[in-house]
DNA sequence: GCTTGACTTAGAGCGCACTCTAACTTTTAC
DNA sequence: GTAAAAGTTAGAGTGCGCTCTAAGTCAAGC
């Protein structure tokens, strides 16, 4: 178990720059890390942890100033705790709506790819009756693509 | 069926800005919509459907130039079909990708949020032996919290 | 000792996706 | 007719999250 990373190490085993670091840092999202005799960044094992749930924050979209509003309730300490998972509970609620409203965009791309699949395939096969059996009608009919039915119906609001 | 709508309605009900609509069209994403004697522009609904799935591309992290890019091939006519149809496979899978992402960074703030109540709640119940059951240890131990593990093997790619 | 490369800082710059301004025209209500 | 509201354009400005520059210091190899 090696402690205390340079700055560049932690860069390749986060995917982050050195750059970004820094600047996490900077901006309060990282305390600041310990240093080595010429002033050089030496991260320890809790900041890679801290770090490693900065970046589950990040991935699921929480914005930077609401993760550095986390970060300074966590370095108050304990009396902060219910606050921290309030925040957490508020935001794991969004995460979920995020990813119900993935689901059903991923849906609506599905189906979008089979009417591509389709409109490839030289006739419906059971129905083909009055168009000859031609293979790939280049050009066939002017058919742009129909985009049916979105549900304007409420101002999409979320 | 109303069909022609105004810009102002059209903001109203995709949740954009009417700023954003002409910037949509300004860029190439929507063509050029039909206008009014006055000049103004009136939306069919075409444009209404092909509003919503643009809405679907972005929602689901389609970045503007992509969209773009699948604009154009639409606007080339049925030739461009299969290229489309590889396009939304491409996309798809990033986005079930980015849903996985998604659940897996949602286990971990769960996990987070059942370490809060566990420090919330007084003592763990069946080990309550060697420590008074006090209510509130306001400041116990000097608990700042614990993150465990994160797992930076890999240079987290993607 | 000297060079090469990695590190430090403060602050400037960038790409994205809008968002707004300014100046003007058109439409709508009275 | 008149005033207010809503539309038009080209182009400037904004906020976010980095990303890089400049000028300098430090560390490691020869």
């Amino acid at each position: 178990m090696e402690s205390s990373l340079p700055i560049n190490e932690v860069a390749k085993r986060t995917g982050l720059t050195a750059y970004t670091l820094r600047y996490y840092e900077r901006i309060g999202l990282i305390e600041p890390v310990a240093r080595a005799e010429g002033g050089q960044r030496r991260y320890a094992a809790s900041d890679m942890a801290w770090l490693g749930f900065l970046l589950r924050l990040r991935e699921t979209g929480m914005p930077i100033h609401g993760m550095q509003a986390f970060a300074k309730l966590r370095s108050e300490g304990n009396a902060t705790v219910s606050a921290r998972q309030a925040m957490l509970e508020n935001h794991l609620t969004q995460v979920m709506a995020q990813v119900q409203a993935l689901q059903q965009s991923a849906q609506v791309l599905q189906a979008k790819i089979v009417h591509y699949q389709q409109l490839a395939q030289p006739v419906p096969a059971a129905q083909a009756r009055d168009s000859a059996s031609q293979v790939q009608p280049l050009a066939s009919r002017k058919n742009h693509d129909r985009y049916d039915s979105p549900n304007f119906s409420a101002p999409q609001p979320l």
